[in-house]
DNA sequence: TTGAAAGCGGTACCAC
DNA sequence: GTGGTACCGCTTTCAA
C-alpha cells in the first residue's frame, strides 16, 4: 500500500509567483500566458517556459483570489434539495448542470439542510454567486432574496410548485398532475374519486398541490363529482387499513399520488377482493416501468419537465441582463396514459 | 407582481469598510465584533453600533476574501455523483452533509459531469477544498490525487466499489451483495444460478462487482455450482426475450441485480408460465417496498451503509491529522432476506 | 514584449 | 478598547 502523498509541512502550495520565479518572468506574464490573454503579445519561448514551470510545479490557480480580484464570480448556486430524489427532478438538475458548465458557469450545490431560510440565504450570499436556483418553495423569503441581490446575485430563481414574490421562478405546478388524473377518471365516467395524500412530510410539497389540482378539476367538471382525500403512509399496514374500509367509502376511482403508492394500494385492494378497475379505477403518476408490470397494467400520468428555451440559457440571459420583471417559466407538462387499471 | 429588487448600477455590495464607516469605527473593530473574537475586548456600545450598521446595510462577509486571508478553507468538496440516484446512497450523502455542517465544514457539491478525470481534479483544486470525497472509482487518478494534495487538500477520499491507490477510501464493496444472494440460493439447494447484469452503462459500476461476488461465492461453495451471467436491459422487451429462452438455459435460480430488475424479470417469467419459486427461485437486492408487494413476495438482499464511526467524524479526523497511511473504511453491510420467491 | 504596482475584502499583529 | 496596516493570490492598468 503506497504512502499517501502528504503536503510537507514547510512546502506550501505553489502560487503564480512561484511559477514566475521558476520561469524567470514576472507574475503579470504568468497571468497573461495562463489565461491566453489576447490583448497582449507574449513570445512563444516565454509562453512555453511559463507553461512548463506551471506544469512542473503542479500549479492550480486560486479561485477565491481570482474572483476577489475580478469582483464577481461565475458561480451558480444550487442549494441542495431536501426534496426526495424524484428521478425526473434528478434528470432536470443533471441537464441544467452540464448546460451551465458549457456556458462556463461553475455549478455549486450547497447543502443547507437544517438551516433557517434567512440563515441559509446569508450563507449562500457569502459565496457571492452570480445566480441562485433554489428548489423548495420554503427556502426563499423576501429578506433572503434581498440579501442575495444585495450581495451581487444577478438572478435569483426559485424552483418549485409556487413562484415566490420578487424572484424569478421555474414553476413545477404539481396541480396539473392531479388535474390530469381526475379529468381522466371523469372521462371514464367515474364520479366519486379518492385522492391519496402521502403522510410522509417530505412529500407534502408535492402531495398538496396534486390534491388541490384534483379538487379543482372536479369543481370545473360539468358532471357533479366528489373528491375524497385519503391519507396514507408508505407501508403495508396503512394500505391494508385503508383497503379494509374501502367499501364504506363508496368510491369508484382513486388517484394514488404516484405509481409507487398505486402499487401499494392496488395490492391491498386486490388482497381485500376489490376489483380493479371494475369496482374501483386506479391511476398513478410518474409513469414508472413498474406500472407496466402490474396486473392490471397501471394507468398513470406522465410528467415531463421542459421549457421552450433550455433553463441554462434562461439563467444565462437573466445574468447578462438583470433587473427585468420577475419571470415565470412553467416547466411541467402532464398527460394521462390510459392502461388497464382505469 | 412586485418589481425585482435590482442591484442599482452605482451602488456596490457593502463591505466591512462600509460597515466601519457607518458605525464610526475601524475595519479591524468590525472584524473583531462580527467574529466574536475573544482575544480582544470591545465595549458593548461599540459592539451594538457595529451590529446595527451591519444589519442595516445587509452586510454579508465575502467568503473568498476570508479564505484568501486565512490561507485555507473549510470546504469539503463532494463532486456530484454521475451515479444513478440510489436511495441508499442519497441517504448516505444527506447524512454526511448535515454531519459535516455540524462540524463547521462547508459542503459543496461540484458538478463535474463530462470533464476528464484530471481536468476535473484541477477544477476541484481551484476551490482549495480541505477535503475531497469523490464518488465513482473512475474519477480519481494518481495525478489527480497529487494535484489535490499539492493544492492543500488535507484528505482525499474515494467513495466507491474499489479503493484507489494513494487516497483514503470509503469502500462500498458491492461484491458482498452478489455473494449474499448466491449463498442464500445455494443454501436453498439451488445450483444453476443466473445473475442479471443490467446493460445500462451507468449501472456497470455496481453490476460488475455484484456479478463478481456471485461468481466468488459459487467458487467458494462446497457443492459444485454454476453462475450464468444474464445481460438484460431495463425494458419489457428485453425481459420477454430472456424469459422466452429461459427453459433452454436450465437454471434453477436467478439473482436479479436488484428488486426492480427482479420485478421486471419475474413478471416476464410468470407471463411465460415459469413457476416462481418452484421452477426458478428469484432473489433481488435493495429490499424495496415493492418486493413485499409482489406475489410471491420477493426475497432480497438488504444493504446498509454504516461505519463504526460516522463518516463525517472520520473526515474531520483525517483533516486534523493528515499524512497517515491511506485508510480503508468498509461501509456496506448486506444480508439476505428470505421471503416467498426463493 | 515584459515588469512594477495597485487593489479586490477580510483578518490579525502591533501600537497607541 | 480601538485603529493603522501588512498581507493572502491574482489580474490589469500603466510605464518602460
Amino acid at each position: 500500500m503506497s504512502q499517501l502523498p502528504q503536503q510537507p509541512a514547510g512546502i506550501s502550495v505553489p502560487t503564480s509567483a512561484d511559477v514566475a520565479r521558476l520561469a524567470g518572468v514576472s507574475r503579470a506574464t504568468v497571468s497573461y500566458v495562463l489565461n491566453n490573454n489576447a490583448t497582449v503579445r507574449i513570445s512563444e519561448p516565454t509562453r512555453r517556459r511559463v507553461r512548463e514551470a506551471a506544469a512542473g510545479l503542479g500549479y492550480v490557480p486560486h479561485a477565491a483570489a481570482r474572483s476577489l480580484r475580478a469582483g464577481h464570480t461565475r458561480t451558480v448556486l444550487l442549494p441542495a434539495a431536501q426534496a426526495p430524489a424524484v428521478p425526473l427532478y434528478q434528470r432536470f438538475l443533471t441537464r441544467l448542470e452540464s448546460d451551465l458548465r458549457r456556458l462556463d458557469y461553475t455549478v455549486v450545490q450547497y447543502g443547507s439542510i437544517g438551516l433557517e431560510p434567512d440563515e441559509a440565504a446569508r450563507a449562500w450570499a457569502e459565496l457571492r454567486p452570480v445566480a441562485v436556483v433554489s428548489p423548495g418553495a420554503t427556502a426563499l423569503t423576501p429578506y433572503g432574496i434581498g440579501v442575495l441581490t444585495r450581495s451581487g446575485a444577478k438572478a435569483v430563481i426559485t424552483l418549485g410548485p409556487q413562484p415566490v414574490d420578487g424572484a424569478h421562478a421555474f414553476v413545477m405546478d404539481q396541480r396539473e398532475v392531479g388535474g390530469c388524473a381526475v379529468r381522466h377518471l371523469l372521462s371514464r365516467g367515474r364520479r366519486r374519486i379518492g385522492v391519496v395524500v402521502p403522510r410522509e412530510p417530505d412529500l407534502a410539497l408535492f402531495a398538496e398541490p396534486r390534491l388541490a389540482g384534483a379538487v379543482r378539476a372536479a369543481e370545473d367538471s360539468a358532471a357533479p363529482a366528489l373528491i375524497q382525500p385519503l391519507p396514507l403512509r408508505y407501508d403495508e399496514e396503512s394500505a391494508e387499513d385503508l383497503a379494509a374500509r374501502w367499501r364504506t367509502l363508496g368510491l369508484d376511482a382513486v388517484f394514488t399520488y404516484d405509481d409507487e403508492y398505486a402499487m401499494l394500494l392496488m395490492r391491498a385492494l386486490q388482497d381485500t377482493g376489490v376489483e380493479v378497475p371494475a369496482e374501483t379505477a386506479v391511476i398513478g403518476a410518474d409513469d414508472l416501468m413498474l406500472g407496466r408490470l402490474l396486473r392490471p397494467r397501471l394507468s398513470s400520468v406522465t410528467i415531463e419537465l421542459a421549457t421552450a428555451q433550455p433553463p441554462a440559457e434562461i439563467i444565462d440571459r437573466l445574468v447578462r441582463s438583470p433587473g427585468g420583471a420577475p419571470e415565470r417559466h412553467y416547466l411541467l407538462r402532464a398527460a394521462a396514459v390510459a392502461r388497464d387499471s382505469s
